[in-house]
RNA sequence: CGGAGUGUGGCUCAGCCUGGUAGAGCACCUCGUUCGGGACGAGGGGGUCGCAGGUUCAAAUCCUGCCACUCCGACCA
């Protein structure tokens, strides 16, 4: 993509709106653009990064035998009158009515629909175990929405829903979520831990929060801090396998881990001092299990082998992938800018030719575009006429992980910089190893 | 929902107290000189000062009401 044609509307100043970092580097960056109160337009550049991390929830969704379909995002509230919670969800619920006078809503969640659709089509245990999820946008209308995209009222979610016909299965399709979730995070440069948590308005027994450690959580949080040094399953872990999948979740959750609500102090106490962790985090995802809770009002019976009807298990599993632009930038960012992990970067790598309208350096990048597009390495070209400064500015503001710095000082020696955004790393090379390198 | 604030060109803000022809920096357009960490000079365009009432000869400025947004707290993916 040349910047010349691009929409990249990057702010030099800081808008007063925004206090933490990744609210002030999304709207310097040009990634986004608030409409309302906790209502924001995701623009190009934030749109590219968004959709990175959806491709990775998607496709570990989907390596862990969740199925995607699509939900809407209105709903009827009769739906919910049956579960009992279009009273009980109070005013976080946007009520809407169409133009017969109907009472609609905008929906915060699904487990009503999911379950209306479950029971229209599934009778059997044979049927079993399903997990459907979809990746859809939520409305809450927080009380006070604030720090940008992190709480916003308007959000995209990932919710996926299990149904098992006993305890056992829904424990198993629980854990696949928990696998699915340590490799989601950590394929895109997340440290997650998850953590004993409420169970909150959904409901239910069995509950975990995926917390990443950032300064500026919204929780406070206590953990051991051999967490932080745990291996995340491979690619290659089977998710058929219960006692597998078990030991994992086992492993996992041996260890002391609570956000503030679920913290007991003496249990933290008894751990050594250098191994306690006590910081700030940032929930990017919560799993629940919450057994026939909505099955049984909503009567979404299956027939067990024994031929008699019960109400099936349920559990849901939520990801916010538009609260995880926020943050991934919280978590991996310094006074210039952004530093994209290289799995969500909006563009892998960034040509900025420092003497824009030159022959040699304007040929220089010519060559390197068109090789880097060839080879399919993502590629944003600022080709703009602007000096040096201000394009080491806008890359570092943006975040690229790999920029190649193309100035008549290394092309006198046929050489290009090329720099990483992650530590500032620079090194001299030629245009040919330049792309080598990125396509590594 | 309690408390505290803010609304003035695209952005950051001054002007308001003490009413009298709407400003600065950045951004934008033109020309020239520049060009390895957000250049410089000259010229130029752009704002019914959040909205509605009121007071006044005169309102960005004073008064009343409304709306929007932000921050702190309680609450939450």
């Amino acid at each position: 993509m040349r910047l010349s044609r691009f929409f990249l509307p990057s702010l030099r100043e800081t808008p007063k709106e925004a206090e933490i970092a990744s609210h002030r580097l999304m709207l310097r960056a040009g990634m986004m653009r608030q409409e309302a109160s906790g209502i924001y337009a995701f623009l190009p550049l934030g749109l590219r990064v968004l959709q990175k991390i959806c491709a990775i929830v998607r496709e570990e969704q989907d390596r862990s035998g969740a199925i995607e379909l699509l939900m809407p995002t209105i709903q009827s509230a009769d739906l919910w009158r049956e579960s009992g919670r279009y009273e009980a969800y109070g005013k976080e619920m946007l009520r809407i009515k169409d133009r017969h006078e109907r009472d609609m809503l905008y929906g915060p969640t699904n487990e009503e629909m999911i379950t209306a659709i479950f029971r229209s089509y599934v009778r059997s245990y044979k049927d079993l175990p399903l997990n459907l999820y979809h990746i859809q946008w939520k409305f809450r209308d927080e009380v006070r929405p604030r720090f940008g995209l992190m709480r916003g009222r308007e959000f995209l979610m990932k919710d996926a829903y299990s149904f098992d016909v006993d305890f056992a299965g829904a424990k198993h399709a629980y854990n696949r979520m928990f696998v699915a979730y340590l490799r989601t995070f950590a394929r895109m440069g997340l440290r997650s831990i998850p953590m004993v948590a409420e169970s909150g308005p959904i409901g239910g027994n069995l509950s975990h929060e995926f917390i990443i450690l950032a300064d500026t959580g919204e929780s406070e949080v206590f953990c051991h801090s051999d967490f932080l040094d745990f291996e995340v399953p491979g690619p290659d872990v089977d998710f058929g396998s219960v006692a597998g999948l078990q030991s994992i979740v086992d492993k996992w959750t041996s260890l002391y881990a609570a956000t503030s609500e679920k913290h007991e102090a003496a249990a933290f106490a008894k751990l050594a001092v250098d191994k306690r962790v006590s910081a700030r985090g940032i929930e990017v995802g919560h799993i629940f299990y919450f057994g026939t809770k909505y099955s049984e009002p909503m009567k979404a019976l299956v027939a067990g082998p024994d031929g008699v009807e019960r109400p099936v298990h349920m559990g849901s599993y939520g990801i916010g992938p538009s609260r995880l632009v926020a943050a991934i930038i919280e978590a991996s960012h310094d006074e210039a800018g952004i530093k994209w992990p290289e799995a969500v970067a909006p563009f892998k790598a960034m040509i900025l030719n420092l003497k824009q309208g030159a022959s040699d350096t304007n040929a220089a990048c010519e060559g390197l575009y068109a090789e880097l597009g060839a080879k399919g390495v993502d590629t944003l070209y600022h080709d703009l006429d602007e000096r040096p400064g201000s394009k080491f500015a806008t890359a570092d503001l943006i975040g690229i992980p790999w920029q190649i710095l193309v100035g008549p000082r290394g092309l006198a020696e046929g050489k290009v910089e090329m720099k990483r955004r992650s530590d500032g790393l620079r090194e001299l090379m030629s245009p040919a190893d330049a792309v080598r390198r990125l396509c590594l």
